[in-house]
DNA sequence: GAGAAGACACCTGTAAAACT
DNA sequence: AGTTTTACAGGTGTCTTCTC
């Protein structure tokens, strides 16, 4: 999806964008060969063609295409940075800053859960973030990740964050993670079903008082929290990039936006219906 | 080659939203 | 309850194409 990408060189935006998928030159290479585009001047063809040689030498660095890319689109990185990307949620003492205590954080890299709390192993988190290049989260925009900066001035934060949040949104799915997960299939164990972020204070707050089973309980919330950012990312992934190549080349890549927009509107639509 | 018209990127301000 | 990023809409400036 990374190399179907243009929004990321100088001056294109989602219009010309489409405009060269509507031409056929859907991917890099596609554009690389082409002796002349409609729209653009030669001059300018062959600049943007050599910023492209460049995104190919940068192919593997995600601290490349973060700059160059528009937040709303680090989607379309997601599965070139997988294999170093990290699903990640915190519980915090729910108190406001200064007297905010992260209690846990959860980090999923696909393959193993860590989890890090307060008062055992939490120092160790940064360590592990550390060969991290995408973190997915929910909502991380505006509360783990700020967060986390705070309470860990030197923490290193990969260079790509996917805020699942925002692409749900424009997918059609609005509201918090408890109420979209319901909705592509998940379920949790009924021990943490209805827990949650209060749920998550008042465990702390037990556990504190010497209640181990508490911790346990917040422990298990945390995994599920993290796990299911896993598939939510997979299936969000899916929806848009399916819209892009599933019914063929061209045309279907340019009307990829319109598509967005028009499901979004239907969603809406629907959910105010019922 | 110059001017006009159109298309587009980009900037700014405002409102909305979900996390613990 | 506070935080703050993002989406969205509207305005503006730039670039390209077209016509003469």
């Amino acid at each position: 999806m990374l190399k179907r990408t243009f929004v990321h060189l100088p001056g294109v935006g989602f219009r010309t964008e489409a405009h060269f998928w509507r031409q056929g030159l859907v991917t890099w290479e596609d554009f690389l060969v082409v002796e002349g585009v409609s729209g653009l001047g030669s001059a300018r063809l062959r600049w943007l063609q050599a910023e492209l040689q460049q995104s190919l030498v940068h192919l593997d660095e995600p601290g490349y295409f973060a700059p160059r890319l528009p937040v709303g689109e680090y989607w379309r990185a997601f599965r070139h940075f997988r294999a170093k990307a990290a699903y990640l949620d915190i519980e915090t003492s729910g108190a406001s800053w200064p007297h905010l205590l992260v209690t846990v954080v959860g980090l999923y890299d696909g393959r193993a859960m860590r989890q890090f709390v307060q008062g055992h192993n939490l120092e160790e988190f940064p360590e592990a973030l550390e060969d991290v290049d995408l973190i997915v989260t929910f909502n991380g925009s505006q509360f783990d990740l700020p967060v986390l900066k705070a309470y860990f001035p030197h923490l290193r934060l990969p260079p790509l964050h996917l805020d699942l949040r925002f692409l749900l949104t424009r997918l059609g799915f609005k509201g918090g993670l408890k109420r979209i997960e319901p909705r592509f299939g998940i379920r949790r164990p009924p021990a943490v079903e209805h827990l949650d972020g209060y749920d998550a204070v008042l465990l702390w707050e037990r556990y504190q008082r010497g209640d181990r089973t508490a911790l346990d309980l917040l422990l298990e919330y945390n995994r599920e929290d993290v796990a299911n950012l896993e598939t939510l990312m997979e299936q969000a992934f899916e929806m848009c990039q399916g819209l892009l190549v599933g019914g063929g080349p061209g045309d279907k890549l340019s009307a990829f936006n319109s598509q967005l927009s028009a499901i979004k509107k239907k969603r809406l639509k629907l959910t105010a219906e019922s």
